[in-house]
DNA sequence: TTGACAAATAGGAGTTACTCCTATATAGTA
DNA sequence: TACTATATAGGAGTAACTCCTATTTGTCAA
């Protein structure tokens, strides 16, 4: 079985909690029990939660968190790289007008766009598992990074740890 | 050069309206001229556009159109495969506690994202063009369907063309 | 241990990107 | 040309953030 609902220990738990702690006093911040907390609950969350999702749960035991602090230290695992945004998702719709094969580039910086095409990427084989419980209706390798313009003109800003822990 | 910015000629752009138009009435759609606006815009694009910039186009050439016509529209487009919505993009963001390598499959229906792991993808080469232009910081292959759950309480219901003009 | 202070939080206001609603207009047909 | 099911315009409503500010709290240093 690949399709994973892999569940984390107690002991796995509380390892990565302390390596997460230490990882905040590396960035210089500050460990606070919301952010514990949103993080915990990621790593428990067996389903990719929105920030909306991860506020329902931790409310029940920390009913004065807001929903603001779950936003705002989603938005900082990201950037320390504990955890990551799923690719693509987050901004507004995009339309291709799908004029031929191709495959997209995103800059996370500014949101463009970019299509390149690669052959070999337009002839991935999925594997069959997938075929034989969902129905696949797009297939295609996605890239995001920061993109030429962004480069030029923003590159002493600030550099985001991307390695994930 | 692969990264590509395709330019439509003026009788490519007749003869795809035409085709667009006789998709239209064949799923008896009206040809509408905020239809075929939409779509000439869309495919005249090269920037994978959102409703609002497709909408601020337009509206220098049909200054009633709404916004909410194009956004209907669009989404029109993506039903019959006039057009298609960029992998990932339109909903809330998602977050991914990153403990091991997988990759994604989303439901566009319920949403569900659905982690699984393909050894082969965990490799995938980017061609060295987009290395040498862009900061790559992430590449993934991405799967859209139907997942199970939706397939056997839905199936029933309306499917949408899939195959692009 | 305790101040001091920069950083983080709560909660509400503001913004963006839709999505829904309804009266009016219009494409397609009879 | 008249009818009718669709589509549109424009405003209201909603979801998902993001920003603002007063208050609180980790952390460091004495």
């Amino acid at each position: 079985m690949n399709i994973e609902q892999y569940k984390i220990s107690n002991e796995e738990m509380e390892n990565r909690l302390e390596c997460f702690a230490g990882k905040c006093r590396e960035m210089s911040l500050k460990v606070t029990p919301q952010r514990l907390a949103v993080y915990q609950e990621l790593l428990e969350s067996q389903e990719h939660p929105s920030a909306e999702m991860v506020f329902k749960k931790i409310r029940k035991k920390f009913p004065s968190i807001s929903l603001d602090t779950v936003n705002r230290t989603l938005l900082t695992l990201n950037d320390i790289g504990a955890a990551f945004i799923v690719e693509g998702s987050g901004d507004a719709k995009r339309y291709d007008g799908g004029l031929n094969g191709h495959q997209h580039f995103k800059c996370t910086k500014c949101k463009r766009i970019v299509d390149f095409h690669h052959k070999p990427f337009d002839d991935i084989k999925i594997p069959s598992y997938i075929n034989r419980k969902f129905r696949v209706i797009r297939k295609t390798v996605y890239i995001e990074g920061i993109c030429d313009i962004c480069l030029e003109k923003g590159d002493s800003q600030k550099k985001q740890s991307n390695q994930s822990m």
